[in-house]
RNA sequence: GGCGUGUUGGUCAAUCGGUUAAGACGCCUCCCUUUCACGGAGGAAUGACGGGUUCGACUCCCGUACAUGCUACCA
């Protein structure tokens, strides 16, 4: 019988929630929705130096802005509970300890000044790294090079000490990686990683295989920075006995920064503009706040369907997909080798297609707060025809406020240089002083109506439709943009209309 | 330095040996619109480079270059 599916995301909560951090989630979840299984959010919180409070809690909210929410996770519980690897500390050592005796990991009672000492000792310019291998152990202090008295000797004396893994020899290390077929790696190269550390608190690695195992998860997708460690967590997987439960492995290629080299990082966001994590970043350490996508004014399917795209194409030309769509339609194995670059630009894009594609009236629920924002409290009836209005020039939902802002106030100011180069002169004058009088006689307050008194009038003046449009757009907006003057005139009204008239001809 | 991974236009990318090498974003030109947009029509790649294999390669193989990740008692 085939194994349920299981998936999981296992952040850190280190910090904000990074672009691919989110499309890490977004493929598990699209995985785990697509065979009926399960998605799993676990805290991977076994780095005490770098925890940082309230992480947690926004990992959460931002997986639930994005409509991805875990079936586990350590605040809706799940049959393997808890979710949160401090809680679970005392399981890692008795596998570690099982490790020791099975002859697979060892005790390593080395400082880290002896460390640093070996380091820099056998430092060569050919290998300028030097890693804690089958080589280097030999003359280190360890269970291996010391006498069993000895170790013992140490242990009841309390010595701090950390377990790490026994790499074998002359061993070559075959991973099957579902994107990116079989990586060799070669065992004399792979280094004796720290499983256990001397606050007894795991490391990673021993943590994700224990974790893995005992959450019976089945295909683990995650960052291509991974995969150099990969053969260490197979040997675990190995030496612990279950390697027939090994979940199916998937590396997801790198989100690289839009110019110049690297994986993109916060400080890329800072530097060009453009935020990095999903949602606002409050940083209680510094004090300080790094932009979101949701608050930058982003709709999360957008978010969603755009990092969707990075990495991972249908073949098929479309580019919008709902959520359902995707999980229908997604395959890893269509999921890119290579890192994409991320551009803003074609993130803003998404957005602008997920705002033409909203109805008016689920827009003006996103909208209010941004006009509120600005002290206005406009009807919803009056907001929603803005919107129908000005949407198709929106790219961010904060754009509503400024391609709209006139229809909820006067102008604050008028740029009168800009009716004198629409070649303002005294016959345009006398023009609108008459069309004011007409206008207020007239009944039928709609475009066309306000339209066709100018067009009636306009001769007697020796003018043309065109020449009157922009001065009156600059009268009634302010500036050179918007949506049909008649469509603004009908809208702000017949005694806003004509307020703003005489607020520029006196 | 070592090891791993990758490389189709500025960017995202289709193509699973035979096409005029799709499409999208961005950019440029024009049309529409006497505003700004939307929309419409166009423009721009000798597929990193060099070798093979093959009747035929962007597609397979090798090498080089470049990029990127890891190389912590961090994940």
């Amino acid at each position: 019988m085939e194994k349920r599916v299981r998936v999981r995301f296992a952040p850190s909560p280190t910090g904000g929630l990074h672009l691919g951090g989110v499309r890490t989630v977004l493929y598990n979840y699209l995985y785990a929705r697509a065979n009926g299984g399960d998605f799993v959010l676990r805290i991977e919180d076994t780095d005490q130096t770098r925890f940082v409070k309230g992480a947690e809690e926004y990992i959460l909210d931002c997986l639930k802005w994005c409509g991805l929410m875990p079936d586990e996770s350590p605040v809706v519980g799940g049959p393997y509970a808890p979710y949160r690897q401090s809680e679970r500390k005392e399981m890692y050592r008795e596998y570690a300890m099982q490790l020791v005796g099975q002859g697979h990991a060892y005790y390593a009672f080395d400082t880290t000044e002896e460390l640093e000492e070996m380091r820099r000792v056998l430092k060569t310019d050919e290998h300028s790294s030097v890693q804690y291998d089958h080589n280097t152990r030999k003359r280190m202090r360890n269970s291996l090079t010391l006498s069993a008295d000895e170790v013992n000797d140490l242990l009841n004396n309390g010595t701090p000490y950390v377990i790490r893994i026994k790499v074998p020899e002359n061993e070559t290390i075959i991973c099957n990686d579902m994107i990116r077929g079989n990586v060799m790696f070669d065992s004399n190269l792979v280094d004796d990683k720290v499983l256990l550390k001397a606050d007894g608190m795991p490391t990673y690695h021993l943590a994700v295989v224990v974790d893995d195992y005992l959450m019976k998860i089945t295909h683990a997708f995650r960052g291509e920075e991974w995969l150099p460690s990969a053969p260490v967590h197979l040997l675990l997987w190995q030496y612990l006995g279950w390697i027939a439960d090994m979940p199916q492995w998937a590396h997801l290629p790198l989100i690289l920064k839009p110019d110049g080299n690297g994986k993109l990082s916060k400080r890329d966001g800072d530097r060009l503009g453009f935020p990095v994590f999903a949602m606002n970043w409050y940083d209680p350490a510094k004090d300080e706040t790094t932009m979101g996508f949701r608050e930058m004014g982003f709709m999360p399917q957008a978010f969603v369907n755009m990092l969707a795209m990075l990495g991972w194409n249908s073949g098929e030309e479309k580019e919008i997909y709902s959520l359902e769509e995707l999980v229908e339609k997604f395959s890893i194995e269509r999921v890119h080798k290579g890192g994409a670059k991320f551009d803003f630009e074609k993130a803003k894009w998404f957005n602008n297609q997920y705002i033409q594609l909203t109805d008016n009236e689920t827009l003006a629920d996103l909208v209010m707060p941004y006009i509120a924002e600005h002290g206005h409290n406009p009807s919803r009836e009056l907001l929603v025809k803005v919107i129908a209005l000005v949407k198709d020039r929106c790219t961010l939902l904060p754009d509503f406020w400024a391609q709209g802002s006139f229809f909820f106030t006067t102008p604050e100011t008028i740029d009168e240089t800009l009716i004198r180069d629409a070649k303002w002169n005294e016959n345009k004058e006398l023009f609108f002083a008459a069309w004011m009088d007409k206008l207020n006689e007239l009944a039928d307050w709609t475009d066309v109506a306000i339209e066709q008194s100018a067009i009636e009038l306009l001769p007697a003046f020796t003018l043309k439709k065109g020449d009157i449009m922009l001065p009156l757009r600059i009268m009634l907006v302010g500036g050179k943009f918007g949506p049909g003057v008649y469509h603004i005139a009908e809208l702000i009204g017949k005694a806003e209309t004509m307020a703003r008239i005489k607020r520029v001809i006196g």
